[in-house]
DNA sequence: AAATCTATGCAATTTAAACTTTATAATATT
DNA sequence: AATATTATAAAGTTTAAATTGCATAGATTT
């Protein structure tokens, strides 16, 4: 084809834009969060400037009420935040405009909720066990004495992984992962945008 | 209270036992998967022998084709693997008893997907991109211009962001992450039940 | 403190996902 | 080849999650 009209091209690249943030909701689910967390995500990022509950139920056509919940869920992920407008009286949201600090955001947060979750059962099953190990006369069948060593040792295996998962957590909440995985080839002399101190 | 029966005892331990597998199901949303899934991981896991498809509809109370479905899917995920038993005609499921390696599993199949998915994507979209470079006549309007050249520094730094999971994915398969994050507390002597030479 | 605009909690509805039933294809056994 | 038993596919149903509309509470301006 030959040379477009401008107003052909503006639809082209709007198309464009559009798959891309279409793609970075569909990707959201892979956290375990619904799709309209990723779709208020790419409107925001996208606009490069904060957005209030209004604006993006215009975007998406959806309900200001639909927004105001999912916004309050992306705080609390620490993917968004609300940033004051002088002379406005409405609330308005950023983003984050880091890809990958998003990512880090995301996955230990959800993590640290799952971790802490894991640790009140452990601390429950470790005593229900011991008063079974109190109550155990000396009549116990040695079945019974077997059921404990085994649940003992699975609760210590299943520790363990929890106890990996946090320091995980922490190692990517530091920014230590971008020591040994950083966000651009070597090669580049500067390798992320804040630089290695994080928490 | 005072000494238990072994039959109450027994089932106290049942009890626990369960708690755990039922907090293994509650934590795989975290991975975007469906809660049966990691329903199954944990009584395939805690059975220590592969199993039927059969035994997993009794467990569950489920039906034999939900079973099918689910460990499929986990067949896909790379959590579990079908096992052949001698001179039986089933079809018997085992499951990774390593709970990182688990963890692993799911990190990398899921993200691999979404990497793979993105990369489809950008792919199109820079040539559509180079189509309209070259399809933008000489009369082309400067705000034209300028949506190209944001939406080709927009499609940089999304692959950047990309090719960072694709490391960090690399990382976690290589086991390269458990040099800088080992699953055991350091001072012990043995920190991972696999050795280092994973991939 | 009345009026006006904001965000959010709650019950009701719509939509999507999980799950079941029924039907079919594949595989082994006789 | 016929039979029995398995696993998977497709369509239908149930259950859970997402979304909306309405009602209310909190601010801000006048």
């Amino acid at each position: 084809m030959q040379s477009m009209s401008n107003e052909k091209m503006l639809e082209e690249i709007k198309q464009a834009e559009d798959q891309i943030a279409e793609r970075i909701a569909d990707n959201m689910d892979t956290f375990g969060v619904s799709s309209t967390v990723g779709r208020l995500l790419g409107i925001i990022y996208m606009n490069r400037t904060a957005m209030t509950l209004d604006e993006l139920a215009d975007h998406t056509g959806m309900s200001k009420t639909r927004m105001s919940q999912v916004m309050r869920q992306m705080m609390a992920l620490n993917i968004a935040e609300k940033e004051f407008i002088k002379g406005s009286r409405k609330e308005h949201y950023t983003v984050e405009d880091d890809y990958t600090q998003t990512f880090i955001s995301l996955f230990t947060t959800s993590w640290k909720e799952v971790v802490s979750k894991n640790m009140t059962l452990e601390r429950r099953l470790r005593d229900r066990i011991t008063k079974l190990e109190q109550a155990q006369g000396d009549e116990a069948a040695p079945e019974v004495k077997d059921r404990i060593r085994a649940l003992k040792q699975e609760l210590d295996d299943w520790a363990a992984y929890y106890n990996w998962i946090h320091r995980l957590v922490a190692f990517f909440e530091s920014g230590e992962i971008f020591d040994v995985v950083p966000v651009k080839e070597p090669g580049s002399e500067d390798n992320q945008k804040g630089g290695t101190s994080h928490g």
